[in-house]
DNA sequence: CTTTGCGGGCTGA
DNA sequence: TCAGCCCGCAAAG
């Protein structure tokens, strides 16, 4: 392989990691140089400088629904972050997974969109807010000066991500297509194509089939309800490494997520949990292909019981996602949490240290543990492990013999926003970064977009609750089992995220 | 109609 | 003073 200046340890940082600024500076960085790839998802505290010639940039978008907040600057665009949309009663769809709307950026839109119906279930929707910056939404900030769009991120999402807005848009007008030759069935011959051709690889679309249109229009009376609204994972090469998502293998689960937040008109808090990736040994191949179980024989599976139990969002992945939670297992996933306030002195590659929670053992109780000792914070460092996962294939990717795919997924194993310079050598093909993104890599992996498994330690306000700290709702949190804790995974996000965001 | 950005104004720390 | 948030307005799609 070519030498990849890319892949020097310090590359692993933004470059607007790489320079000592803050939003609010007097003077920004005069001319940078190099630009960091736009990111789509960006979470926790980070800092990106794109090119003023970015149009995503120059749009401030996110795939957050993120609006607009007035910070009484001129010069800075101020974000928060409105968290995500789902089914109160959490209820799984055809494919399993569980609906995450975008929350409408419109005040007055989001009314109207909460008082609608899950077009699953029919109950409530609820609209989980973030606070992942110390009980406040996360917030971007935005700052044209000169050849550059300064970006900054606070806080770290604690909710799923919601549909991306293309993903949305794409929905919309691939529902409307559908219904257009749902009506004029005289003259398409199906519409199933006008699906398959879809471009976004989204859960969204690729289950449009699961439920007929004339009862989505019954059910919703409009375009605005994804079918599931997990964005499914796509790979950062669209083209090259399309999947489909194909979310009709996954059948067997009886994931209970969001049971504790039945109540739509209550956002409960939720526990602070936070996922991390701590692999100590786990650096070396999975024995994959002996672990990874057919989804058809999984509801037999009492390991897969417990599994499910720990997983990540099952919901979206299918029995890809279910075969990672199984090595999640083995290479020891870790909840954490953390408290408000620390992560403010937390940059990339020093972010906190976490306390363990040993729920995902089956060998040790589940136990909320309380605020570690700072000293204890301090010993913890941020997890780059690559962790193999090649022995599996998707699906979708079984029937490819591009397994350049397989380590593609396999190897997305990195904090989401891994911070990823954007220098002239960075924006070969895709291929070619992909192939510097082997399980067999020791080291950390740049991957282009956004890859998340790592979470940092969340914020959240009512871990100071006196209630809290005998640990009896962690015990309910963690004993209600598969469904309270894969209810707070789930919102707390995917940790295998693969957007697909242009190259 | 919704999104987006702007800005006034209020509140609490 | 700062941050968060609510509101209304206007432009744009």
């Amino acid at each position: 392989m070519p030498a990849d200046p890319t892949q020097d340890a310090d590359s692993l940082l933004s470059y607007g990691m790489k320079l000592t600024w803050d939003i609010n500076d007097p003077q920004m960085p005069q001319e940078p140089t190099h630009f960091d790839h736009f990111r789509e998802w960006p979470d926790g505290y980070v800092r990106f400088i794109y090119s003023s010639q970015e149009k995503k940039a120059q749009r401030h978008l996110s795939g957050w629904a993120m609006r607009n907040t007035n910070n009484h600057n001129g010069h800075i665009l101020k974000k928060s972050c409105l968290g995500v949309v789902v089914c109160a009663r959490a209820c799984a769809l055809q494919d399993g997974s569980h609906l995450q709307l975008r929350p409408a950026i419109c005040d007055k839109a989001r009314l109207k969109q909460q008082k609608k119906v899950c077009p699953n279930c029919h109950s409530a929707l609820e609209l989980v807010p973030c606070r992942g910056h110390s009980g406040y939404p996360v917030t971007n900030f935005w700052r044209l000066d000169g050849n550059a769009i300064f970006f900054q991120a606070k806080g770290f999402h604690d909710h799923p991500k919601p549909e991306s807005k293309s993903e949305t848009e794409a929905r919309r007008s691939s529902f409307k297509r559908q219904m257009a030759s749902f009506y004029q069935p005289q003259k398409r011959s199906s519409r199933e194509p006008e699906v398959g051709s879809t471009q976004d690889c989204s859960g969204n679309l690729s289950s449009m089939p699961a439920l007929e249109a004339t009862e989505l229009l019954e059910m919703t009376g409009d375009t605005s309800f994804p079918i599931t609204a997990q964005p499914c994972p796509s790979l950062p090469n669209a083209d090259v490494h399309r999947v489909t998502c194909d979310l009709a293998t996954f059948q067997g689960d009886a994931v209970l997520t969001f049971q504790n937040y039945s109540n739509p008109s209550v956002y409960l808090p939720r526990p602070p949990w936070s996922y991390e990736l701590a692999d100590p040994v786990g650096t070396s191949l999975s024995p994959y292909p002996s672990l990874y179980k057919d989804s058809s024989s999984l509801p037999d599976d009492i390991d897969w019981v417990h599994l499910n139990s720990l997983q990540y969002n099952v919901s979206s992945y299918g029995s890809y996602e279910r075969s990672l939670d199984f090595t999640a297992k083995y290479h020891g996933w870790k909840p954490t949490h953390g408290k408000p306030g620390l992560e403010e002195r937390v940059d990339y590659g020093q972010r906190q240290a976490v306390t363990t929670c040993p729920y995902y053992n089956p060998e040790l109780p589940c136990r909320y543990l309380p605020v570690p000792p700072a000293g204890a914070r301090a010993l913890q460092t941020v997890i780059t492990t690559t962790v193999a996962y090649q022995g599996y294939q998707h699906p979708a990717l079984k029937h490819s013999n591009n397994t350049q795919e397989v380590s593609t997924l396999a190897s997305c194993t990195y904090a989401e926003n891994l911070p990823m310079p954007i220098y002239p050598q960075a924006l070969g093909p895709p291929d070619a970064v992909m192939q510097a993104a082997s399980p067999l890599e020791t080291g950390p992996v740049k991957l282009p977009g956004d890859c998340q498994v790592l979470r940092p330690t969340l914020a959240f306000p009512q871990e100071t609750d006196p209630s809290r700290t005998d640990g009896t709702d962690a015990w309910d949190v963690c004993l209600s089992g598969v469904g309270s804790v894969t209810g707070y995974l789930d919102r707390t996000g995917q940790p295998f995220n693969f957007n697909s965001e242009d190259f």
